[in-house]
DNA sequence: ACACGCGCAAGACTAAGTCTAACTTTAGAC
DNA sequence: GTCTAAAGTTAGACTTAGTCTTGCGCGTGT
């Protein structure tokens, strides 16, 4: 399950410290989709002293690596990602809460007919209720 | 081109005011996107003395009463599109630009078979550059 | 051992947006 | 026309998310 986070991270080209090792063992091993303050609490949880300003840098630097995607939600929070791979997105309209959806769980044709647009990459983005839930409040 | 903005807004529900005329004027007669900032700076050009506030309560009612649709590019920003019908996105890598893609230019498949998920809208998100635009700079 | 550089901390700073309190305008009643 | 209450507007304080700056300390290579 978890990895040699050092050695991912050296992998990746990023020169591990221990409060860069704490962030991506949080962030790399969640699929909450958390935001950077989310990230920053969690970690303070095992590393109280670390500043703000390390998890943002580290954050962005995983994201410069390859090792993490920042993506937008439309009240225009941004959140992190650790799949990396291509996939959805689908939007709780009650919690908020962002859900992967697999690439191929959606099909999008006549991207080809697109005249005028060279298109380098693109994302679906959903959004809705869960089935069935039971109003589980966040 | 330019109908009766006054009326336009009673239609929805919206009391008119000089204020709120000279923001739905602008931002009801332009695809360009505009944040609440550039539409603060144009609407100031004849109106001067507008204050942040009314021009962001404006905008958000304008919302609210299905005039306007908010949208979050991949960097945070808020914009505001008068398209309000359903459509997709493009965004310029390069000026960071969004295009409405028409809704009928694309077509998702296999909605249906999303388990678990009860979607209520959703729209394709594309990223990338103009064909053989010969570089402008924004 | 030494110095150089990288990373870190703390807090100042910025940008975007919301909120507040006081003032002005408007619509409707008389 | 005048009055009043409600609605709208203003300026600026406040909040939140994020970046920047400055200085410190530790590790690493020679």
């Amino acid at each position: 399950m978890k990895i040699d986070i050092d050695t991912v991270l050296r992998e990746h080209g990023i020169q591990p410290s221990a409060q860069r090792v704490a962030v991506a063992q949080y962030v790399l091993n969640t699929t909450a989709h958390p935001t950077a303050e989310k990230v920053a609490a969690e970690v303070r949880k095992t590393f109280p002293m670390i500043s703000r300003a390390t998890v943002y840098n580290t954050l962005n630097l995983m994201v410069e690596h390859g090792l993490l995607r920042e993506f937008v939600l439309d009240d225009g929070t941004t959140v992190f990602d650790a799949n990396v791979g291509s996939h959805h997105h689908f939007v709780d309209d009650e919690t908020g809460r962002i859900h992967d959806i697999p690439w191929d769980s959606l099909k999008v044709s006549k991207l080809e007919a697109l005249e005028g647009f060279e298109v380098r990459e693109y994302q679906v983005v959903l959004r809705g209720r869960l089935r069935g839930t039971s109003r589980r409040r966040s």
